[in-house]
DNA sequence: ATAGGGTTAG
């Protein structure tokens, strides 16, 4: 079952990832343009152009280097000096706010210009409520301020009171562009809005503003609300030349809706390919449960050299290991030379899927041995798999042990899934006692009690044969999720295993007044 | 002088 061409199995790798040059050698050039500028010749107009220059090549060091001399020499700032200097400082909020004081001072911030690049910058790494603030504060907003606006309270979840917002830009009379559809697009996947989406789309043609960047967009925006074909619709009677990025949105359109072999046939075509791209091929392998196709990806991400790619090699961690191939999933993992939080986690979730427990634990007590050097820590899914991993081997105390753990060494706060894995684990293990003192200690504060904990409860309940507890459990489970179908599945297994048909019958009453229907389950069996 | 789209773990 071979799919890729030998052509694109046998190419040559073309481009191998070039190491990233020096920073300290990039700046020297820019430090001696300003040392060897004649005196006269320090200018703010030259200065400033040579800052932006720095700034748009993305060296952003020779770029704060540049202002701090500028500071130093005492040469005057003005608006002009502002923008470059604060895109070169996204990543660092302490620099920003000294830029702002500094723009205060100068009285830079009249611009519209100057103060949509401070917006930004706070867009970038700071609070939501530090761009607001910005914006409130400006004398003047045109429609890139606004459109700044509305893209920062997307980009940082806010996408409700970005769809506000553009609401209020309409009313203050700014005619938005096809940067403010964008993100409107963005906003509304968010929400899974398809009506309000729909209404975008037709404003993008009314508007003729649909581009590649648009069509990208709309095709997220498609894929989120489960609008498959759409999304495959918007790519293809797209008439301006396609760049690799709306090739990947279709792509991950595809998989996250199940067409999985649109995603291969892609593939096949796809020249050149991109790690992104290959990311989203084996995540389809991964969905698809398709080891053979894995491989065979896999050996072209080999053979082009995108074997470096964490993100991609996360992705082949996953894929053979939901594939059922525990050692190529580690052997992947030994490749990934730069491993993120999610690299630890997917291999520590792959042997505690495999029913390993032991070695999971003993992956995440080496992922801790290197947090020091690597910087890496685990969190709330990392402690998630770790407790998972445990209840599939039983190993019942270590997970007591890690739970115990979790916050004070690791700095992560339960949430409701880690209580619901507790639960299960320490019924599941008979520990019914220990598992219905948690449960009380939740319902008590309330807040984390959830359909999940309510479920791992009822099962430890069912296992220990405690109807009396097991019917608390059923009545906070019908108050916290009483649309689930399959809460109904649950609480009728619960009744069955005690003969309780009338409680089975009066649940299947309430089912068909309620309306509800079950999903329908299918099964796949390997062939 | 400021601006938009694509990828990995539960």
């Amino acid at each position: 079952m071979k799919i890729l061409p030998n052509s694109l199995l046998s190419r040559r790798v073309s481009s191998c990832p070039a190491s990233s040059p020096s920073t300290s050698l990039q700046c020297l050039p820019a430090l001696h343009l300003f040392d060897e500028m004649p005196l006269r010749d320090r200018d703010s107009r030259r200065l400033n152009a040579l800052l932006s220059s720095h700034a748009r090549s993305g060296d952003f060091t020779s770029a704060l280097l540049l202002f701090q001399k500028m500071r130093a020499f005492g040469v005057p700032l003005d608006s002009y000096s502002f923008p470059s200097v604060l895109s070169a400082c996204s990543t660092s909020p302490r620099l920003g706010r000294q830029l702002h004081s500094l723009m205060v001072k100068s009285g830079c911030l009249s611009s519209p210009i100057t103060a949509t690049s401070l917006l930004r910058m706070y867009s970038n790494s700071s609070p939501i409520e530090d761009v607001l603030l910005v914006f409130d504060e400006m004398p003047t907003r045109d429609a890139v301020a606004w459109n700044a606006l509305i893209s920062s309270l997307v980009t940082s979840g806010h996408a409700g009171e970005a769809v506000s917002a553009f609401r209020s830009m309409a009313a203050t009379g700014i005619l938005f562009t096809g940067f403010t559809l964008c993100s409107l697009l963005k906003a509304c996947a968010a929400l899974r809005a398809a009506r309000q989406g729909e209404q975008i789309h037709a404003q993008v043609i009314i508007a003729g503003c649909d581009s590649v960047v648009i069509s990208t967009a709309l095709i997220d925006l498609y894929s989120s609300c489960s609008q498959v074909d759409m999304a495959i619709g918007v790519f293809s009677r797209l008439e301006c030349p396609k760049d690799p990025a709306i090739h990947n949105a279709v792509a991950n359109a595809c998989v996250k809706n199940g067409s999985f072999h649109e995603v291969f046939a892609l593939l096949v075509k796809m020249k050149p390919v991109n790690a992104v791209f290959l990311t989203s091929a084996i995540a389809a392998c991964s969905e698809s449960l398709n080891l053979s196709y894995g491989r065979q990806i896999h050996c072209v991400i080999f053979r082009h050299g995108f074997d470096f790619d964490t993100i991609l090699c996360n992705a082949i961690i996953n894929m053979y290991s939901k594939c059922g191939h525990l050692r190529f999933a580690h052997l992947a993992f030994d490749c990934v030379g730069d491993k993120n939080v999610i690299s630890w986690t997917s291999i520590i979730d792959a042997y505690g899927i495999h029913g390993r427990g032991g070695e999971a634990l003993a992956l995440f007590n080496r992922m801790e041995d290197e947090k020091a050097s690597t910087t890496v820590s685990p969190n709330e899914v990392t402690l998630l798999s770790v407790l998972s991993a445990c209840s599939h081997s039983g190993l019942v105390d270590e997970a007591k042990q890690c739970f115990l753990l979790m916050k004070e060494k690791h700095g992560v706060e339960p949430n409701s899934a880690h209580y619901a894995c507790l639960i299960d684990l320490l019924g599941r293990g008979g520990r019914i006692e220990e598992a219905w003192d948690l449960f009380c200690a939740l319902n008590a504060s309330k807040n984390t009690l959830s359909g999940p904990v309510c479920v791992a409860m009822l099962n430890a309940c069912r296992i220990s044969m405690d109807f009396a507890r097991g019917e608390l459990v059923v009545m906070n489970l019908l108050e916290l999720d009483p649309g689930n179908p399959s809460v109904y599945v649950q609480i009728s297994n619960f009744y069955g295993d005690f003969g309780r048909w009338e409680g089975v019958e009066k649940l299947r009453e309430g089912l068909i007044t309620r309306g509800l229907k079950k999903e329908l389950g299918r099964s796949q069996i390997a062939a």
